[in-house]
DNA sequence: CGGAGCTCTCAGCGCCATCTCAGCGCGTGC
DNA sequence: GCACGCGCTGAGATGGCGCTGAGAGCTCCG
């Protein structure tokens, strides 16, 4: 899940950027209005995270400014809690929810995670590939009714993996989406991530849910197999 | 699918180069504006994905000199995020789309595509011949249902062939195209390739959609056969 | 400060995709 | 009808892709 947090004020982005990658989310951050507008509107993001004062554009006129370019991004409002701000009109310029300044962290990854599902409404609360189901939520994964373990970063790729289910997808493009956008280490991760995945859903099942397409990338089963 | 990229950041150009290919790409690069200018002249690329920062010449003149030489070749340009470059005078001088740096490589694989499809819009997403389809976007080919499982060889080589079913296509035409624009090798390759994919989805079905015209080429039947 | 867990790097290896080559069959031209 | 050569195919050679085990850093804990 890819999040562009627009947020002048450094040690807060932070540490919002590093409390987020271990929820699992990829995180990009950006500290100006101007730059914030770019990136929402070039990349991809699945949910925005929009400080109200920013430098060179606030906020406000981002939000608006996106929504003109039809971009439907869900965003989520940062307001400070002396009412600079008035709630209503966070709605009205088509931001999809606000959370006032000081926020609590579990609150904002709960907020998140409901825009996120909000956002693509063919998106199921739970993804499932025959018996293997993946509840994004809950942050669970089980196959057959039995609870399997994952770190972030293999609940991350298995999500993206399920997400995508029945295409190939390549390493470039794992990595794009379930590492960082401008990652530049080696793709050999991807490999040895895929291998974990394997130990935990597909060996002790005796399944071959995630196939490798030489040259190609990988494809997970449409229906778990 | 044949992509020109012009960028002389070698590592980012080594990247974005493996990456398309994994989507299955036949990519060439150039490193500065006049090569750039040549291969995109004489090349007969689909698309062309452009930097603006280039020795010799910069981007903005290579496309300006492209589309005053008459060549409508789609353009991609990649312009840095600092604003040395206005986003509406890329537009104005020619080119079709334009990214900004850093972008995402599944943004840029789905412009890529974008472009290619607007090019040539009587192109549907899956190419069908009788009762054998091609999905470039999934990467799946089947006949009468059955899924077939293609090496990325053979899927561009069949991709290629059902792009252009119907009509005759010679070796040094197929070389090009799904091999490279300046491949030195034998063109028997071709013929090996040819066997490799009739094995695969003419004869486990008793067909012949793949027909030899001696001395000219190949000819895959419209309707599959 | 030590241990546990997670992430990532690295090197080695096995195997697969690609390509080369040689031999042969058959189509084609004479 | 004959011979040439185009195209097909089986048998490798090879290079590199993808997988894995080991282990190094790092962070979070106690």
């Amino acid at each position: 899940m890819r999040v562009l947090l627009v947020e002048d004020e450094t040690r807060l982005a932070e540490t919002v950027r590093r409390g987020l990658m271990a929820e699992g989310f990829v995180v990009d951050v950006e500290a100006t209005g101007p730059d914030g507008l770019w990136s929402a509107t070039e990349g991809g993001y699945d949910v925005v995270v929009l400080d109200i004062m920013l430098p060179g554009l606030n906020g406000y006129d981002v939000c608006k400014e996106l929504r003109r370019r039809e971009i439907w991004t869900p965003i989520l409002m940062l307001t400070a809690k002396d009412g600079e701000f008035d709630q209503v009109d966070a709605f009205d310029l088509g931001a999809d929810d606000y959370l006032t300044k000081p926020f609590s962290f579990a609150v904002l990854v709960a907020r998140l995670r409901a825009l996120i599902r909000r956002g693509a409404p063919e998106r199921p609360v739970a993804l499932a590939a025959g018996d293997l189901s993946l509840n994004p939520s809950t942050r669970r994964v089980s196959r057959g009714g039995v609870d399997i373990s994952l770190t972030p970063r293999e609940f991350g790729l298995l999500h993206y993996l399920m997400r995508r289910r029945g295409e190939v997808v390549s390493k470039v493009d794992i990595l794009q989406n379930v590492w960082d956008a401008h990652y530049e280490g080696d793709e050999n991760v991807v490999e040895v991530y895929i291998g974990y995945l394997r130990r935990k859903v597909d060996q002790p099942f005796g399944r071959r849910s995630i196939e490798t397409l030489r040259g190609m990338g990988y494809r997970m089963a449409a229906d778990g197999r």
